[in-house]
RNA sequence: GCCUGUGUAGCUCAGUUGGUAAGAGCACCACAUUGGUAAUGUGGGGGUCCUGAGUUCAAUCCUCAGCACAGGCUCCA
């Protein structure tokens, strides 16, 4: 049970509205607006865990008492206050716990009880001296016995575990939500709310852009690291992360110390960088990772793959000097411009988001940041709204947001300056002159988070992936039965050329249509039918990619045809 | 988290104003069929009607509490 204690000149109250559906009916005279004078007025939200009402009763008369003896009231004003807690007890046991502690308080107080369940207009004036204004929270120990021998049935929580049942009433046909069911790419269940099940076929996505990505990063000189997944507390005080993010963190623990699941990946970086002493040669120094992190967002807010709990960063921070900085800046532009003309895509807008009221670092560095990454869009000739206030609370940014299938905006790549996680965690360099220099630091993403990438690509392609990303890029029909050797032939044929290849078949005792059918859903780029004809001819019949039209081409000449848009990433 | 909806078979949905009403199509399995580029025919198996508590002689349906999903708000290091 949470309380809040205020030691007022006095309080004014009238009930509006119900609140709940059941609560208790009112008397004329409970209708009417109260006014009470020299009052502890106790605000309370009683919890889920308040389930021993005598024990908390006790407590809370105890409490209660402690504090007017203190500041010498007579009158307590029991306020029912849900807005304490987050984790409430259901009306019932908060109204006995209320009608309980009133009939005790009741033996050495005067005591007003306000109704429970309804909304309230609400008038007060506290006192201010310093025990005018405190919080308690009441707990109820429950016997160790009660703790190691916790009761369940296993069979009787597997009916509370369930498959998400998606609501597709207000999506479009390209949703990535759809597409991902069709193409049996991921799923979601209740235990595990924004948090996503990769089944094989999403996992060859996410693992194909991150072959993609690797790839393009040694050749951008960039190495890559992998840090822990959980690290202790304190980490995240230095950096700044618990005092601004505490709510939106898993805690847990490991003998007795604190430790965070990662939300951001830059502290374990910082670290990996003062684990030895730095040169000026060393620098621009580009350290990639992929991360999985976990933030706890509002269950509102969740979104498909769109936003999620965990989900992988393709990160990396760039330490460098000063002077490299710009360099720095426009080498990220590119891989980003890389990266986006690889896949199609464009960006809806760009935005400038500067200094948020709740940072950290001077506000010269601020305005040093902000000026520097204005003037390199400047210089870029690209557009950008700027976006007040917006930035994180380390640095300014760069964001790039792309639109989905319902015309929503979400932030994909950024780039953010940082002159302040440095300060904070002493990182140093020895420079040309032997004297020991702070580096700056970039931190950027590309794809942004590997989940919300892999469903807005989705949704631009309607499925229809390029070859080296589709899950399933050729698949081969057989016509009748009689052609199934055959088709085996050929499916063989493809993976001796192409071990990497990803082929499967159909041959199924159906139609060709329906197979076709069955293909088309799943998005394959390259459907075979293999026919009396085909065997004939040695010719393969290749419907391409959503067209209707059938191409017969050459075995030999199809399969260096795979092999290259493979290889080129088409 | 807040507001408004939604939750019935693997998928898409129908239905019961509380009582032999647990239904269809697709998918799956069997049999027949051997087909030419988005759905071959017949038969069969498959359901905790989101979860829990309550009301009732009786709950998928009513009440209360909760969970998840969706759109919006807010938030997003």
């Amino acid at each position: 049970m949470k309380i809040l204690l205020l030691h007022v000149d006095h309080i004014k109250f009238k009930p509006l509205k119900k609140a709940l559906k059941k609560v208790e009916p009112l008397s004329d005279e409970e209708k009417k607006e109260k006014y009470v004078k020299e009052a502890l007025v106790v605000l309370t939200a009683v919890e889920k865990s308040d389930k021993d009402i005598k024990k908390v009763v006790e407590k809370l008369v105890e409490n209660v008492k402690d504090v007017a003896s203190q500041v010498k009231a007579k009158t307590i004003v029991l306020y029912p206050y849900a807005h304490l807690s987050s984790e409430l007890s259901d009306p019932e046991l908060a109204m006995n716990v209320l009608i309980e502690a009133e009939k005790e308080l009741k033996k050495s107080f005067v005591v007003v009880r306000a109704p429970f369940g309804y909304y309230k207009e609400f008038e007060l004036k506290v006192k201010g001296h310093p025990l005018s204004e405190l919080s308690r929270e009441i707990k109820v120990e429950g016997t160790g016995k009660e703790k190691s021998e916790e009761k369940y049935d296993a069979t009787h929580l597997l009916n509370e575990i369930s498959k998400a049942k998606l609501d597709t009433s207000k999506l479009k046909l390209n949703d990535h939500r759809i597409l991902g069911q069709q193409m049996d790419l991921f799923s979601f269940t209740d235990v595990a709310p924004g948090m996503v099940f990769w089944h094989n076929n999403g996992l060859i996505i996410k693992n194909e852009l991150i072959n993609f990505w690797r790839e393009m990063h040694r050749e951008h000189g960039y190495q890559e690291i992998s840090t822990p997944q959980i690290m202790d507390k304190k980490l995240w005080q230095v950096s700044g992360h618990w005092e601004k993010y505490k709510d939106n963190n898993f805690l847990t623990e490991y003998e007795k110390r604190a430790f965070l699941v990662k939300p951001m990946n830059c502290p374990g970086g910082m670290l990996v960088y003062k684990t030895r002493p730095r040169s000026y040669r060393e620098l621009p120094m580009r350290v990639g990772e992929l991360g999985v992190v976990h933030r706890v967002e509002l269950s509102g807010v969740l979104a498909g793959l769109f936003r999620v709990i965990q989900f992988t960063q393709d990160d990396a921070h760039i330490f460098c000097s000063e002077e490299q900085l710009e360099d720095e800046i426009f080498e990220i532009m590119e891989l980003i411009d890389l990266f986006y003309k690889k896949f199609n895509l464009e960006f809806d807008h760009i935005e400038l988001s500067t200094r948020p009221e709740k940072r950290i670092g001077s506000d010269e560095i601020w305005e040093k940041s902000e000026i520097l990454l204005e003037k390199a869009l400047k210089k870029r000739r690209i557009k950008y709204k700027i976006n007040k206030g917006e930035g994180a609370f380390y640095g300014p940014k760069i964001d790039f947001h792309v639109k989905d299938s319902l015309e929503r905006t979400w932030q994909l790549s950024t780039i953010q300056l940082d002159f302040s996680m440095p300060e904070r965690f002493g990182l140093e360099y020895m420079d040309k002159d032997n004297k020991r220099k702070r580096p700056v630091m970039l931190h950027r993403v590309i794809y942004g988070s590997l989940e919300r990438f892999i469903g807005i690509l989705l949704e631009h392609t309607n499925g229809r992936l390029p070859t080296w990303l589709a899950p399933i890029q050729v698949r081969v029909l057989s016509f009748t039965d009689r052609n199934v050797d055959y088709a085996k032939k050929i499916v063989k044929k493809f993976k001796d050329e192409m071990p990497n290849l990803r082929i499967d078949s159909d041959f199924r005792q159906t139609t060709v249509p329906a197979k076709v059918k069955d293909a088309e859903i799943m998005r394959v780029p390259y459907i075979i039918v293999v026919g009396d004809k085909e065997e004939k001819s040695k010719k393969l019949a290749v419907r391409v990619r959503g067209s209707q039209k059938i191409e017969i081409v050459d075995v030999e000449k199809f399969i260096e045809r795979i092999k290259e848009e493979i290889k080129e990433r088409k």
